[in-house]
DNA sequence: TAAAAATACTCCATAGGTATTTTAT
DNA sequence: ATAAAATACCTATGGAGTATTTTTA
């Protein structure tokens, strides 16, 4: 029993005529007739009676018609469900986020994804810019913001936009400083493993043949910002971040140390035709290219942190 | 889309394995992937995501999933009703009766009918033994009591019973008479064109030379019995029945004129093979052959006169 | 005789099989 | 290295077509 005999059972029991019932499925009377033969055969019983006028159904037909036409009514209610959920994705979509929701858009671009795609639910994940290749891989992620750095080729990405890392510490661990030799004598709230602009630093000072001091190792950019304003040592912060805690007098920038870093959004190599990638690089590419109007909140945004 | 393909999608989604699916169904696992890659290129999307340890449904597959066990289940409860229905007879079936009811034990027969298929209704319809054959070829009549009387090969018939039949008639018309002459010369009450009985008698009468006088023309047995106890004529009964008049001094029996006839069950030759046929036929057949016990009432039994 | 369904016969599309390759862990 | 899915390629079942026969009004 299959979908295509049972259409066929339905049309012939509304047109009671097998010729024209063939006519309207645009096959011919002979492969209905041998269809629907092959149906009945199956099911044990005849559904039709055949007379000289065409086929009329009998009792055990109109019982099983009935049960027919839902079947075809819950395949097409299917195929209808499918057609509209090819041109929508639903479901999760995890974005991996280096920095700064503000500095990134995030609520701007959650937004525009929340506007076209209503099922689609927008996960954002805090994450190292050195842990995004893993993650991709792993497909905790499907696709992550992060700052260059050497990438496997597996992981394809776009430039967003140009952004400054600089040195900064408090006023009293900066005075009067001025060389890499006295940079790297002050105490540092460092970060870790891999991030990006401390390898930068790291491959300054061994190239000065320089060693640092003294460290405070932390990953997490809040803590890390935290301990700097506190007095713990120096550390690397966003310009435009660092500059906004100059002006209010609370740290120094340490002008040599400023360094340029592009913002990059990365996934998968192999997903990308996947509509999960393809939705969030739509949108994340919309707003960085044109300054779409200010987040006015964020839709359906959960936030999960490493 | 097709009905194996959502049960291959099913089965799939249950087990996450494509290849322990395969063995499920008793397909290759080649059969089964390019199945529901037929299947996803048909409605335009994946249903799963593949992963080194199998298949796991995903968003959209799961959304889809629902739509096809309701189809699976809605086509289960079709294949289980048509298992049903092949093994009962539903809806009508119409027999033929020529005569009176309790003779052919007609309550008795639909009893039997109405135990066996409690869903077919059983119609009567009185009806000449002349007419049957029409009748039956016509399909008004699924199988019919008559007397037996050459009859189209197209009807197939079995013997039930031995009758007789004789020439009654009120004292007054047969005291005395003892010659066919006389007979032919009495009034009759003449049942019109084809009644076997009555041909039976013109056929005597016209290897004799004579004529019938006068006659009143009635095709129905009720009727006729009316009249000829009424005074208006000889008339053809059933010898059982005309025993018990005459033993009520009602009416007496012309010895001579007794003619054996056989009771037959007939129905179209081309339609010895139909469920409505056969279930008539095994019911007369049993209350015929075996005495079964008196009957207590008529089951779904519906009286339709010609 | 006409109209409809069934059937005989042929053809080919495609479901299914085997063997191999690709992919991911 | 292993386990799984995908793919290439082949086979064969059976669905579909044409032409014809059967059936019934």
């Amino acid at each position: 029993m299959e979908l295509y005999q049972l259409k066929s059972f339905a049309v012939i029991a509304e047109m009671k005529n097998l010729t024209k019932a063939a006519g309207s499925l645009n096959i011919s009377q002979s492969a209905l007739s041998t269809q629907i033969k092959s149906l009945e055969d199956e099911l044990g019983l005849e559904l039709f009676t055949r007379n000289s006028r065409g086929m009329e159904l009998n009792d055990k037909g109109r019982v099983l018609l009935t049960h027919a036409q839902e079947i075809l009514k819950a395949a097409d209610s299917m195929k209808r469900k499918a057609g509209l959920l090819g041109d929508t994705v639903i479901g999760d979509v995890t974005v991996g986020i280096n920095t700064e929701p503000a500095f990134l858009r995030v609520s701007e671009i959650s937004r525009l994804i929340a506007l076209e795609y209503p099922e689609l639910n927008v996960i954002l994940m805090a994450c190292q810019s050195v842990d995004t290749e893993d993650m991709l891989k792993r497909r905790v992620l499907d696709a992550s913001f992060f700052y260059h750095h050497p990438i496997s080729s597996e992981i394809e990405y776009e430039v967003l936009e140009d952004a400054e890392i600089c040195i900064a510490g408090t006023p009293d661990f900066l005075e009067g400083k001025s060389s890499w030799q006295e940079i790297a004598a002050t105490p540092w709230v460092w970060a870790g493993y891999g991030c990006p602009f401390y390898i930068a630093v790291l491959s300054k000072f061994e190239a000065l043949g320089l060693k640092i001091k003294q460290a405070i190792n932390c990953e997490d950019e809040y803590v890390i910002r935290e301990l700097v304003l506190d007095g713990h040592g120096l550390g690397m912060l966003r310009l435009e971040r660092a500059k906004q805690l100059e002006k209010e007098g609370r740290l120094v920038i340490w002008k040599d140390g400023i360094i340029p870093v592009k913002l990059c959004l990365g996934w998968l190599k192999g997903r990308s035709e996947d509509s999960e990638v393809n939705v969030v690089r739509n949108a994340v590419r919309k707003v960085f290219q044109h300054n779409v109007e200010p987040a006015v909140g964020a839709h359906g945004v959960m936030w999960s942190l490493t």
